[in-house]
DNA sequence: TTAGTCATGTAACGCGTTACATGATTAG
DNA sequence: CTAATCATGTAACGCGTTACATGACTAA
């Protein structure tokens, strides 16, 4: 997904500057929405006025010089096209997923469990914003917005679950049994053993 | 998460070709790993043949020449030093759910609807495929990897709950009622008509 | 007065993809 | 025999980030 149908869907809400823009991202961050850098913004405001989709504003805010964007009607069209092409399969890639799925039986089972920790708490920092963040009584949030923050949470909640599940698992020794049809746990650890083998003493 | 230590983790289940490590994500895309391309991978296994991560064992295999790749010590070292660094929480960047926030009320509803029944299915093709590939009798799936499977499976059926209940919402004219302190719905709709509002009869 | 935040921008760089180029083997 | 699959690679390009540069206003 482009930066620039972003932009224009933040610009949809209200007039915004670059700064404004970025900022906008620093705590939405719950997935609906996600960051981006200056150094995307900026130059993609100036292609997108020369473009014509959107028009800048010069004022004198507030003591301060800043330059708002609106969306002119060859904006507005553009973001409504990009609104009705059907979404693709958003790829996600959870490195704790990856790691948990490649950890290998000459690990420390505790690092896993203290990932899943560290990952518990963050997770449950960000439902907390998102529960409280349609009835915060100043952030707009649109009828459809609310179903949108009702998968975060949802979202949120079962990974919540799935990380307790796991970790009690983990702790109990309680482990699912998998499927080995040629035995490639044994010749995993084989390979290992072989290629560090000459030096056992040093290897951490 | 760097394509380096993708291709290791790879590495470590077997030793594997450039070719095979990129077919071994087409398939497997369910969230626990990701797909790259040959122009990454054959220059990263070269990078990391060069550092010392891996060797090459060159095959006449079946009748056909191949290279495949071996973890070395200082490789299978690298491999779990970033398997015991704790993984970042992961970037979610979900088109749909970016789509359905900013949706606003002069929109048609019945395309945000297609969009939420292409997603029930393309969750629903992967949910079947997670579900059955730690039974399928070849694929090689480690106990920590069932738990990471598990995960999968849990945040699919979660995704399609929400995608029903959405629809039905939807459909029903049920939506929850939102937070707009400063009227911006109302603002919103007047900007945008403001905007097209020369252009009312070819506007599409 | 000084640290923080508001505000705008650019240049260099990293990272990965797309597209291209090549060729052998195998299944229908 | 021909299309598909196995197999390896490179060059150009797109896209976005990091780091840098600048400056004004504001609250402690």
């Amino acid at each position: 997904m482009s930066i620039e149908h972003t932009i224009l869907a933040v610009l949809s809400f209200w007039p915004s500057t670059g700064y404004n823009i970025k900022s906008e991202f620093e705590h939405k961050a719950a997935g609906l929405y996600w960051g981006m850098s200056y150094g995307s913004i900026y130059p993609k405001l100036k292609k997108l006025e020369k473009e014509g989709f959107i028009y800048a504003i010069e004022q004198e805010d507030e003591g301060r010089k800043k330059k708002k964007y609106e969306l002119t009607a060859k904006g507005w069209k553009e973001f409504e096209n990009w609104l009705k092409t059907p979404p693709p399969f958003p790829v996600i890639k959870d490195e704790l997923l990856m790691k948990m799925s490649t950890w290998h039986e000459d690990m420390d089972n505790d690092v896993l469990i203290s990932h899943l920790f560290k990952r518990k708490e963050e997770a449950t920092d960000i439902l907390k914003f998102v529960q409280e963040w349609p009835r915060n009584g100043y952030s707009f949030v649109s009828r459809l917005g609310c179903l949108s923050i009702r998968y975060a949470e949802m979202k949120l909640e079962t990974e919540i679950k799935w990380i307790e599940e796991s970790i009690e698992v983990l702790q109990n020794n309680n482990l699912p049994v998998g499927q080995d049809p040629h035995g490639n746990t044994e010749k995993l650890l084989n390979r290992r053993r072989m290629a560090i083998g000459g030096e056992k003493g040093n290897f951490q």
